[in-house]
DNA sequence: CGCGATTTGTGCGCCGGTTCACAAACACCT
DNA sequence: AGGTGTTTGTGAACCGGCGCACAAATCGCG
C-alpha cells in the first residue's frame, strides 16, 4: 500500500495469539499482529466517526449506520471490526465508547504520540496550524527547517528549530513519527537525517521517492498526483470535454 | 531521439487498434477504458520520473531503471506500461519523450486542466502557492471562500472569489476538478455547490465523508489519518515504546 | 549473416481483499 | 418461557492485482 517501496516486507509474522485464544469476551487485547493491512487503513476513519457519534451522545451504533457514516459497506465494516475481536452484540450493535477505546489501543494512540515536522514552507505552516489533529492521539511536537532565517520563528506556540537540533529533540520527546514538507530536492537528505536520529515512520509530502532502510516505514502523500488520478478518472468517463 | 524508431507524435502502432478501437477519441491510442485501476494510480508517478529523466537529457530508459526510480518492481512497471500498448523496444528500453506524451494523453493532461480551490485557510493558501504543480498538466485556476473578509485578496496572482461566483466561473473556464480545503463543517455544503455548478471530480481534504451523486468522483486526502496509519504500523512493529 | 547479450511483453499461479448470504446470538415483548 | 425480529460474525465464492519466470524481439559485433 505504501507506494514508495515494494511492499515485499511486513508479511505477517506467524507468532499468533500467545495468551489470547480466539474468543475472549473481554479485553485481553486485540491481535494487532495479524490485522489485515486494508482493515488497519480504515480504522482511523471508523475511529473518527465513532468519536463523532459519541460526542453527539450516542451509546451504541449498528454496522449499517456506522458503515454509511464511514462510506463503506456494512459487510466490510463488520469484517473489519471482527478482526479486532468479537465486540458488538447481536441484535443490538456496537458499544461506541468501548470500540473507540479498542481502536485507539490497536492504532497505538492510547497515549499521545509526538510528531516532528520538517520543512516550514507554506505546506509545513499549514500542517503546523492544522486543527484536524484534535482527538487523533497525535500532536505536532517540534518544527524544523534548514533556513537560518526561519529558525526561532514561533508557529502556533512552537519554535522553528535548526535541523542540527534534530537528534537530541527526537531523543528527548521522544519522537518516532515525522512529516517531510520540504522541496523535493531536500527531501532525501532530510529523510536520512531523520532516520539516523531514530525516526522510524515518515510521512512524505515531497514529490519524490524516498530511499530508506527496510526498518523504516514511509507513506507518501502527493497533492499533484491525487489530482492527476482524478484527471484520469474524469478523462476516462468523459473522453472529450463533453459537458 | 532513438534511432530507428518512428517519430513520436502522430504515429501510432496499428497493432491492437483493430481489436478494440472504441471510445478513445484518438486513432489507435491507448485503451483508456479498460486500464486497471491500480495501474492508473501509478502512472502519475511514472510520468514524473520520466519528465525528470527527460530534463536530465536522457532519451531512453529501461524498465529496471524506471522501476527503481519510481519505487516499484520492474515486472510491475512493465505490465503497467504494457497496458498502454506495446511501446518500448526489446533489448533497448522505452523512448522517454514518447512515453511522456502517451501517459499525458491517457491521464487527460494533454491540455492544461483547470482546478478550482475552495476554502482559503492555511491549507488552501499552501495549495494555491504550491510549486509542485509545474509540469503536471494542472493549474489552479480559481480560488473561492465563504468569508467576505477574504474575498478580493490576491494569492499568487489569483483573486479570492465569493462562492456565489462559482457557477459562472466554473462554466467559463471551464473547470471540472476542484479541491475542498474548508473545515469539515462546511465541506458537504461546498461539495453540493460544486456538484450543482458542474464539477465532476473532487479532491477532499476535509476530515469527513462526502455524499455526492454517483456520477461524481471523490478522492480523499486526510492528513491526520495518514499519520494514524503510520502510528499503527509503528505500534505493530514496536508494541511497547522501544523509545 | 549469424550469434550472444539484453530487455520487453505476458501467461500463470498465488494471495489478499471484497461481497454475498446465512446461521448464530441476543433483546424484547407477550 | 417461548416466540419474534433484529443484527452480528463468518464461511465460501469471487475478483483484481502481483511476482515469477520465460519466450520473443531487438541490438551490436565479429
Amino acid at each position: 500500500m505504501s507506494p514508495s517501496r515494494p511492499m515485499a516486507g511486513t508479511c505477517y509474522p506467524p507468532f499468533r495469539s500467545l495468551m489470547n485464544s480466539h474468543r475472549t469476551g473481554l479485553p485481553g487485547g486485540p491481535r494487532v499482529q495479524d490485522l489485515p493491512e486494508a482493515t488497519a487503513a480504515r480504522l482511523p476513519e471508523y475511529l473518527r466517526v465513532l468519536q463523532h457519534l459519541a460526542d453527539a451522545g450516542h451509546e451504541t451504533a449498528s454496522s449499517e449506520g456506522l458503515a454509511a457514516a464511514a462510506g463503506v459497506t456494512s459487510a466490510k465494516l463488520r469484517k473489519d471490526l471482527s478482526h479486532l475481536g468479537s465486540y458488538g452484540t447481536r441484535g443490538v450493535g456496537y458499544d461506541i465508547a468501548f470500540l473507540v477505546r479498542q481502536i485507539e489501543l490497536v492504532l497505538g494512540l492510547a497515549r499521545l504520540r509526538a510528531v516532528a515536522l520538517v520543512g516550514i514552507g507554506n505546506l509545513g505552516r499549514a500542517l503546523a496550524g492544522y486543527d484536524g489533529f484534535t482527538n487523533t492521539g497525535l500532536r505536532i511536537a517540534a518544527l524544523f527547517d534548514a533556513d537560518p532565517n526561519r529558525i526561532g520563528e514561533m508557529i502556533n506556540g512552537l519554535p522553528v528549530r535548526s535541523l542540527d537540533d534534530l537528534p537530541w529533540v527526537v531523543a528527548e520527546e521522544p519522537i518516532s513519527l515525522a512529516a517531510i514538507t520540504t522541496p523535493a530536492s531536500a527531501a532525501q537528505a532530510v529523510a536520512n537525517q531523520l532516520v539516523t536520529a531514530g525516526v522510524t515512520s515518515i510521512l512524505n509530502f515531497a514529490p519524490c521517492v524516498l530511499a530508506v532502510p527496510e526498518s523504516v516505514d514511509v507513506r507518501k502523500v502527493d497533492l499533484a498526483i491525487e489530482l492527476q488520478i482524478l484527471s484520469f478518472q474524469e478523462h476516462r468517463r468523459r473522453p472529450e470535454g463533453a459537458r
